[in-house]
RNA sequence: UCCCGGGUAGCUCAGUGGUAGAGCGGGUGGCUGUUAACCACUUGGUCGGGGGUUCGAGUCCCUCCCCGGGAGCCA
């Protein structure tokens, strides 16, 4: 009885099967009906394409099934494929076999309007439609643009612990844990120091992985749970921190326009400005200059403040490739960065800037190498000393200058689509007041 | 934590102290090429919670809760 059903085809290669009998395996996306013609879209992750349903076509069993379908039931369909303008996708199947596989109960997201909230709490549900699934494959392309950089250049991937039992930054944004019989311990913030401590080993080293921060920031560009790429490498000055920071950047962009263009194009994001970030080199100032260029736009900031986010706006605005602002006042720094020898109260770091508003997407610095002065420096933070004895001991063990970054994957991303907030482009956002779903 | 703006049907919202509304969605019927289809009918309510003012409160006042936007801090 059972006929041999044609074999199964992912809706994005459709293409190449034009005239041929194929199944596709999906979910509903919208249906319409018109008498005796009827008509579905179908989506099945890689794609959207039509189904029509003509009476007399297919068992009139499978074209009473059609009268079922809600949005979102998974079903089976076979059909010759067939291209077609009209076709959401360019691409149309004559329904020959309409199988439902579950028939949904009401979809709770349609292609209309949502708040904000409404979405958060459905986050499971709204990763279906099609802009969440284009900044996700965006996203995916990143993280591939960036192990494909570093393996390159001869980096090699250390994880560095998730637990941890001290901070590297302040004890304010940290996430607290008890670690069996040892007392506390707390969720990383950043994998620098013991990058640092790989660093002396391997040379040249990164890290990819989920960061804590329990800070109660309210703003489009925070997230308590992010993702963060660290470089680090033996020998770097910050000259060499800049370019590789650079270098990275430009290998994402360039990459995602070259692979991911029509997802680009499905979150409306103008290709002009990401083009030109490929084009050519990042212009840098000094916090000096950047002072200077500040005060030209009418924003006074004293000698020693750091740059807020209006400031930041502000620079990044000003160019059309995202720009590297370097050596801060050390006030407004970590403890672990190298003074400036043209200039002590100044620090060898650097912060890489997005175009077009977005901001920070990079932070990064020469380390201190000294023991004397790394130690110095720990007292005027009232920093305690004891639990990062390991650390001093890369300075008393054949210490060298040495260098590194942190990028932050969803920033980079947020920027890539065109975004207006962080939280879209993680698959499940952990937000300073929401940890579900 | 602070400063703004909100909370009314499943969703997005309107609602001038005097009968609780619209569009979309859902349901029923119609339509042989629809494109967020269309047409007709229909179903939707603890107006965030509590208290107060008033003849009368979705509307005014107090309070609490929740959500959004921004600031500080950071990737």
């Amino acid at each position: 009885m059972n006929t041999e059903s044609p074999a199964v085809t992912a809706i994005a290669d459709l293409q190449t099967h034009v005239g041929q009998a194929v199944t596709l395996r999906g979910w509903v996306y919208h249906l319409r009906s018109s008498g005796k013609v009827r008509f579905l879209v179908v989506r099945d992750g890689t794609g959207l394409a039509q189904g029509v349903l003509v009476k007399g076509n297919l068992p009139e069993e499978d074209f009473q099934q059609f009268d079922r379908l809600t949005l979102e039931s998974s079903l089976i369909l076979e059909g010759k494929v067939k291209a077609e303008p009209r076709a959401p996708g360019g691409y149309e199947l004559e329904v020959s076999r309409l199988r439902p596989v579950n028939i949904s109960q009401e979809f709770p997201i349609s292609p209309k309007e949502h708040g904000v909230a409404f979405l958060l709490d459905r986050r499971h549900l709204w990763l279906r439609s099609p802009r969440q699934q284009a900044i996700l494959r965006v996203r995916d392309e990143v993280c591939r643009a960036c192990r494909d950089f570093f393996q390159e250049r001869g980096f090699v991937l250390v994880d560095t612990p998730i637990l941890t039992p001290t901070s590297c930054e302040g004890t304010t944004s940290l996430f607290e844990t008890n670690y069996l019989d040892q007392g506390k311990a707390y969720l990383s913030q950043s994998g620098q120091l013991y990058l640092e401590a790989a660093a002396m080993a391997l040379g040249r080293v990164y890290c990819f992985g989920p960061t804590f921060r329990a800070e109660k920031s309210k703003t489009r560009r925070h997230l308590t749970e992010f993702w963060m790429v660290e470089a680090e490498a033996a020998f770097f000055t910050l000259e060499d921190v800049m370019a590789l920071a650079e270098d990275l950047v430009r290998h994402m962009v360039a990459r995602v326009l070259l692979h991911q263009e029509p997802q680009l194009r499905l979150l409306e994001r103008d290709l002009g400005p990401l083009e030109q970030v490929v084009a050519g080199p990042f212009p840098r100032l000094s916090y000096g200059e950047a002072l200077e260029r500040l005060k030209e736009q009418g924003k006074e900031i004293p000698w020693g403040e750091d740059l807020g986010g209006d400031e930041e706006t502000v620079l990044s605005q000003m160019f059309q490739r995202p720009v590297l602002v370097h050596r801060y006042p050390r006030s407004a720094k970590a403890f672990y960065m190298e003074p400036d020898p043209a200039d002590p109260r100044l620090a060898l770091c650097v912060d890489l800037l997005a175009p077009e508003g977005y901001g920070e997407i990079v932070g990064g610095s020469q380390r201190m190498d000294d023991l004397e002065t790394l130690l110095k420096s720990l007292a005027a933070h009232n920093l305690p000393r004891e639990p990062l004895e390991w650390y001093l001991d890369l300075r008393r063990y054949g210490s060298v200058p040495h260098g590194g970054f942190g990028l932050g994957l969803e920033r980079v991303v947020g920027w890539l689509c065109g975004l207006h907030h962080v939280r879209e482009t993680i698959p499940f956002p952990r937000l300073i007041d929401r940890i579900y779903p």
